[in-house]
DNA sequence: CGTTTACTTGAGTAAACTCAACAATTGTGG
DNA sequence: CCACAATTGTTGAGTTTACTCAAGTAAACG
């Protein structure tokens, strides 16, 4: 059970090393835990969420699909990921949460959590820095969007991933899983699948990183982030 | 003096009225008031203020310049916004701040700003939906810049502009003051100054909307939210 | 082992870009 | 108040990046 919690710990910790209390208010504001499959959703545009979850093992992501069916994903969702964060119990999502992977999660309630997390000086400011972090990635999504290449926008959204990931131990300096299909990442950078196909080839030509086996092969990482123009100053705001 | 934190105080309380109490902590934060003229930076990138700014009158811009010289505007600040918001003293900004108009600043200590914040419930309640606030605007810009043809893009930031600008009674129903070049346009949606040239008139012969003497002029605000695609729930999140 | 899902490649298209020139507007110093 | 400079907006012509449509291959899965 203990282990639950421990990615949401290192992450929290990279702003400043939380102590056992925090530990264990955690754990009992997380206390169940829930497997989801594949592609179901955590949370559906247009609902308004009674519970928070963190995320313990798999990928998901926050979406939105148009009018014209097409899917923007907003930000992947990481293990040691606390979501959706509501201010108030009766906002209402304006997007979806789905699972990109399995996943397990631990889940508390909503009200619960924003009572406990506001009333603890300490939790507040690691929640407080971490969504201060959370800005800070998705502006620079938009950076990436707006004004890069597709060639510059992938390799960036792996540093990203490489970065976030280790953060929480699961990447080593030259591989992470990226249980990411083409068409994901298409979706996440505004590009269409064939494109990211051909850029991905590009990419793997280049030597700078390859995707085999839903891992992905970082064969030059100090090209690869100067390629992507990738400051990782942002992963510590601001 | 009391008049500097107005817009914030309208701002924040969409979320919950705030009490005299809060004002007069806020009154007492915001102390000192400056002026910058137009193009002046707030804040620089790679830098670490020591301070927060509370806009007051005219409009400010978040901002990165990328290797090549071009420009992404991140984020536009109206009148009521804080900003930059660190979580931690020691946070580096990986962005700039630039004055869009000339601008009239109240400023607080960043030290003094985040504990006072973080050990009022009130306060803490309301910026911390302020910032998921941010966060549901960034995502509309991510979604925006991602999927939308350059049309849409600057019909959403229209509708975007309007209604946080009514949040603070900067806007009324068919007009508001709109102090943005079409270069300014471009940077913040990932275009270039000549496509949004073409694009507005576009708008305009379509009777959506004209801009003029700095201006903006909504000429059928309901089928210009349509053909923006334009979900106003991000403003209440979420 | 067949079916679905993911990936690959080719050919033609279109939205947005670049370069370039010019007009209109705004700002400034004499 | 005018003349000049600088900024902002406008328009045309040609180019490019990324898209669409389509077909086919490889891999994953029950």
């Amino acid at each position: 059970m203990g282990k639950m919690v421990e990615p949401l710990i290192d992450r929290l910790s990279q702003f400043k090393p939380l102590d056992e209390n925090c530990r264990a208010t955690l754990e009992s504001l997380f206390g169940t835990t829930k497997r989801y499959p594949r592609h179901k959703n955590l949370a559906h545009d247009g609902e308004t969420p009674e519970e928070v979850f963190l995320l313990c093992r798999g990928w998901a992501a926050r979406y939105k699909v148009m009018q014209d069916g097409s899917r923007q994903i907003l930000s992947f969702l990481l293990p040691g990921d606390v979501f959706p964060i509501h201010a108030s119990a009766s906002g209402v999502m304006d997007h979806g949460i789905v699972a990109v992977t399995e996943c397990d999660v631990a889940i508390a309630s909503a009200s619960e959590f924003n009572r406990a997390v506001l009333d603890d000086g300490d939790l507040a400011r690691a929640f407080w820095w971490s969504i201060l972090v959370d800005k800070g990635i998705l502006r620079a999504w938009v950076l990436n969007i707006g004004q890069r290449s597709a060639y510059c926008r992938i390799a960036n959204l792996f540093c990203e991933l490489h970065r976030r990931l280790k953060s929480v131990r699961l990447a080593d300096d030259h591989s992470f899983d990226l249980p990411l299909t083409q068409h994901d990442i298409a979706d996440a950078q505004g590009l269409t699948a064939v494109h990211v196909n051909r850029t991905m080839r590009q990419i793997k030509e280049d030597v700078l990183a390859e995707h085999k086996n839903k891992k992905l092969y970082l064969l030059d990482p100090e090209r690869l982030c100067d390629v992507a123009e990738f400051d990782p100053a942002y992963l510590n705001p601001g």
